[in-house]
DNA sequence: TTAAAAAATGCAAAATAATGCAAACAATAA
DNA sequence: TTATTGTTTGCATTATTTTGCATTTTTTAA
């Protein structure tokens, strides 16, 4: 057995068990302890595990570094925004609302996709910056810090001008009777502008935004096209959304 | 058996197995470990593969974080953008090119500084929202990937109405007699205008950039009012530059 | 504090790799 | 044909890497 195949076995036990233990892999493995000990300490170097007494532990990252952008239910989004990568076509002029579920899209978006894609989200242009075939527009104005995108009468004018054939947008919140709701009063009139500017609108979210409101109102359901969540779209939680005329994907 | 044939045997193989052994190879081809490891070697130069210790296993492209920036000479890059600090006061009005020596300013700048930056560089500006007390305005356009930075007409109309109290502006190449010059035309009208909008103009780069050119203009000698670099100000390599008038940092 | 477990260190044997070199072979031009 | 040139291959030598063991040091938990 090669020594990268070891490092892969560990990483994969690892990864399903959380932890490793020397004395453990050394008998599966059927090596010496002292060569599971180099192999661990070669790992944690890599900072791909780190290292504890008597074996090791995943590693996470604990330089809050800016750029580490930190999304939780990471699998959940994925899951979501893979139904809605069906939507995308060669040619489309796109506009992108900020948030994390927009963000682990952006990282899903195949590569060959030749598109145009506005933008007033920080990471999601850093994302979208390494597909050679999108042309990214970015929406300049004043940053709102926390959720690093542009906000503002600069973002509003250029939106406004935008003739986009989709945008997918975010949701802090949804229900039936209220539509789309903001915790923001500048975030929600950008998204308005959004609708405006797009032909076809979506909207991606965990079920866990469904039927709650926030103070600023974006839209009503019927300005919306397309939900998409992590349940099946048969599913009874989302009866009423679909009888209200959105799609549900 | 001809090279191109072994070749594709050993890419066969380790599709299937996902990892090839250099003594298997040798037997089973019947040819000596040399050629079969100066096989892999020129497999693995042409990234098709990856030689490890022992043999060879399936390439795997480390998906490079967009969000990870390396920055060389980091070191070097901090002792510059240090000495600049000084430049710093509350209350201005600041614009910032991109580049990795703004980039490392960004991150010393005193977190309790009140002013106003504009920028457009996606990752200055990722790095400057840490900044409670900054309000940061980035300036938006069409992206150019490679430097995360917008260009084009957008930033220029955008940058032309600021009236700013200084710019630090990055550095493709300086000389005496060429002044400022970079490498994209794009970037230099765009510093062009930077430096028109300036009350003050400040660029900041590592001393191997001193006396050497690039193909566009940006500005003579003379427009800048300091320079900053790693070395002592009263350094030699630096006299022509302080005898032009310009202000060694 | 102490005893046991685990880790680090130094070392040597074995395996693998790199390097220089020469023979074998093919392709090309005189 | 012959000479020349360049490529490929195997061998000998040297260098590097890996691994296990003995020993010492550190950590853990009672």
């Amino acid at each position: 057995m090669l020594k990268a195949e070891r490092h892969k076995f560990i990483m994969t036990k690892l990864l399903e068990e959380h932890k490793v233990v020397t004395t453990d892999l050394a008998l599966a493995l059927d090596l010496s302890e002292d060569t599971i000990r180099r192999d661990l300490n070669e790992l944690d170097s890599k900072k791909l595990l780190e290292k504890v007494y008597g074996g090791a532990i995943k590693f996470v990252e604990k330089s809050s570094d800016v750029f580490q952008i930190a999304i939780n239910a990471e699998d959940e989004k994925k899951k979501i925004v893979t139904k809605a990568l069906s939507l995308l076509h060669d040619g489309q002029v796109i506009i992108m609302s900020g948030g994390s579920t927009n963000l682990v899209f952006a990282k899903l978006i195949p590569s060959d996709l030749k598109a145009t894609i506005y933008t007033y989200s920080l990471p999601i242009a850093m994302q979208l910056s390494q597909h050679p075939n999108v042309d990214l527009i970015f929406i300049g104005g004043k940053m709102q810090k926390n959720a690093m995108v542009t906000i503002g009468m600069d973002v509003i004018q250029v939106v406004s001008k935008i003739k986009a054939d989709i945008c997918f947008i975010g949701a802090s919140s949804i229900s039936v009777k209220q539509g789309l709701t903001e915790v923001g009063y500048e975030i929600s009139i950008v998204k308005k502008a959004m609708i405006e500017a797009s032909e076809k609108v979506v909207s991606m979210f965990s079920s866990n935004k469904l039927n709650t409101k926030m103070p600023h109102a974006v839209c009503d359901l019927s300005q919306l096209d397309t939900i998409v969540t992590e349940l099946d779209p048969q599913d009874a939680v989302l009866e009423e959304y679909r009888k209200s005329g959105v799609f549900v994907l």
